[in-house]
DNA sequence: TCCCAGGTAGTA
DNA sequence: ACTACCTGGGAA
C-alpha cells in the first residue's frame, strides 16, 4: 500500500490527484488526476470522464489512494458556477450515510438542474421595430394585438408576448421575419427584488408577538436550534414566522420555507408578497426547466433572499442559509418514497444542525416524532392557542352511523342531510369531505362477483364517471368500462361499490337539486391556477357546496363556510398502519378547521362506525393533548417510533420467483443482534405495483441502534440480480 | 455460424 | 446513468 505522499509524486514531476462526486448511484467519489496548470477546490463543478463521456460532478475531498495513479483520467474544466458550499457537501454526505443511499444518488437532487452549470445565457426579446412598413404583410388581430402590447412596453420575451397578447408563438416568429419586431439582447434574468427594508407587519396579537420575539431571539442568536410553532388552525402561524424571516432578512442572511404542496400555495404567496412587497423565489416540480435553472442559480449565486419550496428545495445550494421553515411539519408529503427516501422536517432539522441555524416547524397538529421532541427538551415550543381575531373553534360532534343510517344506495345520514340543507338554506356554505376520488372505488359484477382490478397492480380500478373511465390510482393505467365481464360474460351486471366525491356530488344533487356544488379533487382540478380559481369561486360564494378530497384539508380561507360534513371519518384508520390514528386525527382536524374561519362561527358533523374511537373522542372534546399522550404511550409500550425505530426492506422486480428468492435470502441473513428485530419477508400490501411484485421485510430496534450500519452489512450479503431492486426505507411512514 | 437481444459489470 | 461486453438462442 502507498502513502498518500508517494503516490501524488511521480517520476517526471508531481501529480495533483482529487477526488470527485459524480451524480450517479456509485459507491463514492472517484479519483482524478488535476491537469498542469488547473487550480481545483473541494466544492468547485467540474467536467470528468467517465467511461466514454463527460459528466459534471462535484470536487470532494484531495483524493484517496486506492486507485493506482496510471489510472487516473485527467480532469475536464472547471464550470463556471459558484462551488458547492461545504455545509451542502456534508449534508449530501450525512443524507447517504442516513439513507443508505450512494453520496452520488444524493448529489444528484443538489444538482438537478443540469443546464444550470451552463454559463448563463442572455434572453432574446423583442421591440416595435420603429420603422417598420410591413413589407407588404398583412396585419391580422393577432399581429395587431402584439404590435400594440409593445408599442411603449419594454421588450419582451417571445414567451411573454404570446401569453400577454394571447397569440401563439409562430404569430410572434412571423412578425419577426417580417421585420415589424426586432431582436434585443437583454441581459440573463434578474432574481426577484430583495426587500431592502421590509415593510412593518401585521398588528400581533400578545400570544403572536411573545412567539415572534422568541423565534426573533433565535435568529440572533445565529446557532442550531429547533423550534415548534404549535397553533391551532387560524392562529396566525404564518405571521409569526413572517417576523423570523424578517429579522433572518435584515441580517442579509437566505431563507428556506419548506411547504407541503407548494403548487396548490398561492394563497401563501399572495400573502407572502403582501407582507414583504416582492414575491420569493419558488422551486417545486411543477417549474419549466428554465424557471428552475434561474432558481438554482440565484441562489447558488446568494441573490435568492427567500426561497419557497417543496421538500427537494433542501438540497439546493444556499451558500448562507440562516433560517429553515417547516410548514404544516406534520405533513406527509415530506415524506419522499422514492430514489433516495428520506423524510424532508427530519433532514431540515440536520440541515439546521450543520449549518448552525435555527429551524422553525409549525403546524397545528404536530407530529408526534415532533411532540416527543419537545418533551424531550430538545425542541423549544411556542404556542398560540387561541384563533386569531376572534374568531372561534368550530363544534365538532359525532354522527353514528350505526344508528343514524344513511338511505339504501346513499351516504349521508339524515341529519347530515338535514344540516346540510339548513345550512344552504341559510345562505352559508358547506365542505362535503370524503377523501376518495373519483365515482366508485370498487366495480364488481353482480352475476359473478368479479372485481375489476388492476392489470400492473394488486388494485381495485375506480371509476371516474366523469371522464368515463376506470382508473388505477397507483400506476395510472386507465380503461374504458367494459360492456360484458370477463370472468362470466354477463353484460350490463356492473354494480358501483362504495362512495367517491362524484358520487357524493350525485346524491348531494338528488336531495338539493337546486345547489350550486363543485367537486374539489387532484384529479378535477388541474395544475395551480385552475385550483387557484375555484378557490376564488368558493371564497366568492359562487358555490353553494364544495365537495373535496384532502385538496381542500390545505390552508384554505373560506369566510362563508360554516358546516364540514366528513363523510366517512374512519377512513384513514383501516389498514393497520402505525400512524393511521394520527394521521386521521390530523387529517380530520385540519379539515375541521376549514369552518368557521371568520366571525361566524362554524360546525363539524363527522360521520363514523366507531364514534367512541380514541381519535374521534379526541375531535369531538377537543382534547388533543390527552390523544397524544395515549398515542404516545402506546408507541412507547411497543418499542415503535418515536421511541424505537424502524427500517423497511423493499425487493421488488417483474419476476415474482426471482424476488421471492431474494427477500427470502435477506430473511436468511438476517443480523444476529438480539436488538434488532425482523418481521418477514412478507408480500407488501400492493404486492403487485406498476408491474412490479413486492415483498417486504420490517426491521425494528430501540432507539440508538446502529440500524444502518447492521442493514448495510446485511443487505451487502445478498447478491441480487440486476432486474430484483432491493430499496431500503430507513423511518418508513407508508406501510405499502 | 452468425447476429441481435437482454442481462451484467464497470466507470477513477 | 450509460455503455461496452458477454451469453445464449434462433434463423441462415
Amino acid at each position: 500500500m502507498m502513502s498518500v505522499d508517494t503516490s501524488t509524486q511521480e517520476l517526471g514531476g508531481e501529480v495533483r490527484r482529487t477526488s470527485v462526486l459524480l451524480p450517479l448511484p456509485l459507491s463514492g467519489p472517484y479519483d482524478y488526476r488535476v491537469p498542469e496548470g488547473m487550480t481545483v477546490g473541494p466544492g468547485d463543478f467540474v467536467v470528468a470522464p467517465l467511461g466514454g463521456r463527460e459528466v459534471a460532478g462535484v470536487v470532494w475531498g484531495g483524493g484517496s489512494d486506492e486507485v493506482a495513479v496510471e489510472r487516473l483520467k485527467p480532469l475536464g474544466e472547471r464550470l463556471d458556477v459558484p462551488p458547492l458550499p461545504e455545509v451542502s457537501r456534508r449534508f449530501v454526505d450525512w443524507v447517504a450515510n442516513y439513507t443508505l443511499t450512494p453520496p452520488g444518488a444524493v448529489l444528484r437532487m443538489a444538482m438537478s438542474v443540469s443546464s444550470a452549470l451552463e454559463p448563463p445565457r442572455s434572453v432574446v426579446a423583442y421591440v416595435h421595430t420603429p420603422d417598420a412598413s410591413g413589407n407588404g404583410v398583412r396585419l391580422t388581430p393577432a399581429r395587431r394585438r402584439v404590435l400594440d402590447l409593445l408599442k411603449d412596453g419594454p421588450p419582451r420575451t417571445a414567451a411573454e408576448i404570446s401569453h400577454e397578447a394571447g397569440v401563439s408563438s409562430s404569430v410572434v416568429r412571423g412578425l419577426a421575419t417580417a421585420g415589424w419586431l426586432a431582436e434585443v439582447t437583454l441581459p440573463a434574468l434578474a432574481p426577484p427584488a430583495t426587500p431592502t427594508e421590509s415593510a412593518p407587519g401585521p398588528l400581533l396579537s400578545p400570544d403572536q408577538a411573545d412567539a415572534a420575539e422568541r423565534l426573533k431571539a433565535a435568529i440572533d442568536h445565529s446557532a442550531f436550534a429547533v423550534a415548534l410553532l404549535d397553533g391551532v388552525t387560524g392562529s396566525g402561524k404564518t405571521e409569526v414566522y413572517f417576523e423570523a424571516i424578517a429579522a433572518c432578512m435584515a441580517r442579509r442572511r437566505q431563507v428556506l420555507v419548506l411547504l407541503p404542496e407548494i403548487a396548490l400555495s398561492a394563497e401563501w404567496l399572495d400573502r407572502f408578497r403582501q407582507r414583504f412587497g416582492v414575491p420569493p423565489t419558488t422551486w417545486h416540480s411543477d417549474l419549466t426547466s428554465s424557471e428552475r435553472r434561474h432558481a438554482w442559480r440565484w441562489v447558488a449565486e446568494g441573490r435568492a433572499r427567500v426561497v419557497v419550496g417543496a421538500r427537494s428545495a433542501l438540497f439546493l445550494p444556499f451558500p448562507d442559509l440562516g433560517l429553515v421553515v417547516v410548514d404544516e411539519e406534520h405533513d406527509q408529503a415530506y415524506k419522499q418514497e422514492d430514489g433516495p427516501m428520506y423524510q424532508a422536517r427530519d433532514m431540515a432539522v440536520v440541515r439546521g444542525r450543520l449549518g448552525n441555524i435555527p429551524v422553525i416547524l409549525a403546524s397545528a397538529t404536530p407530529s408526534l416524532e415532533t411532540l416527543a421532541n419537545v418533551e424531550a427538551h430538545r425542541y423549544a415550543v411556542c404556542r398560540l392557542p387561541d384563533r386569531h381575531a376572534g374568531a372561534s373553534l368550530p363544534e365538532i360532534a359525532a354522527i353514528d352511523l350505526r344508528v343514524d343510517k344513511p338511505p339504501a344506495g346513499k351516504f349521508l345520514a339524515p341529519t347530515l342531510a338535514r344540516n346540510v340543507a339548513d345550512t344552504v338554506a341559510a345562505g352559508e356554505q358547506v365542505l362535503l369531505f370524503l377523501n376518495r376520488r373519483g365515482y366508485a372505488p370498487l366495480t364488481l359484477c353482480r352475476a359473478c362477483g368479479h372485481r375489476l382490478n388492476c392489470p400492473n397492480c394488486s388494485t381495485w380500478l375506480v371509476e371516474h364517471r366523469l371522464a368515463g373511465r376506470l382508473m388505477c390510482h397507483q400506476c395510472g393505467h386507465s380503461e374504458r368500462r367494459p360492456q360484458a365481464c370477463a370472468a362470466c360474460g354477463a353484460a350490463d351486471q356492473f354494480a358501483p361499490c362504495g362512495p367517491g366525491v362524484e358520487r357524493l356530488a350525485e346524491e348531494v344533487l338528488t336531495l338539493l337539486p337546486e345547489t350550486r356544488f363543485a367537486i374539489m379533487a387532484s384529479d378535477t382540478v388541474q395544475g395551480p391556477r385552475a385550483a387557484a380559481e375555484l378557490i376564488r369561486r368558493i371564497r366568492d360564494h359562487e358555490v353553494d357546496i364544495v365537495i373535496g378530497t384532502q385538496m381542500v384539508a390545505k390552508g384554505h380561507n373560506f369566510p362563508m363556510l360554516t358546516l364540514v360534513g366528513v363523510v366517512d371519518a374512519d377512513l384513514g384508520l383501516e389498514g393497520g398502519d402505525l400512524r393511521a390514528a394520527e394521521r386521521t386525527y390530523q387529517l380530520l382536524h385540519q379539515v375541521a378547521g376549514r369552518a368557521g374561519r371568520a366571525e361566524r362561527s362554524g360546525r363539524v358533523l363527522l360521520q363514523t362506525f366507531q364514534p367512541q374511537h380514541p381519535v374521534m373522542a379526541a375531535l369531538v372534546s377537543g382534547d388533543r393533548d390527552r390523544f397524544v399522550a395515549a398515542e404516545l404511550a402506546a408507541r412507547d409500550r411497543a418499542g415503535m417510533p418515536p421511541f424505537g425505530r424502524l427500517a423497511a426492506l423493499i425487493v421488488s422486480g417483474p419476476d415474482p420467483a426471482a424476488v421471492d428468492r431474494v427477500a427470502n435470502e435477506l430473511g436468511r441473513h438476517r443480523p444476529r443482534d438480539p436488538e434488532i428485530q425482523v418481521f418477514g419477508p412478507a408480500p407488501a400490501p400492493f404486492a403487485l405495483l406498476r408491474g412490479r411484485h413486492r415483498r417486504r421485510i420490517l426491521a425494528k430496534a430501540p432507539r440508538g441502534t446502529r440500524l444502518q450500519s447492521a442493514i448495510a452489512t446485511w443487505i451487502a450479503k445478498v447478491k441480487a440480480p440486476a432486474s430484483v431492486r432491493i430499496q431500503v426505507d430507513i423511518d418508513p411512514y407508508s406501510f405499502l
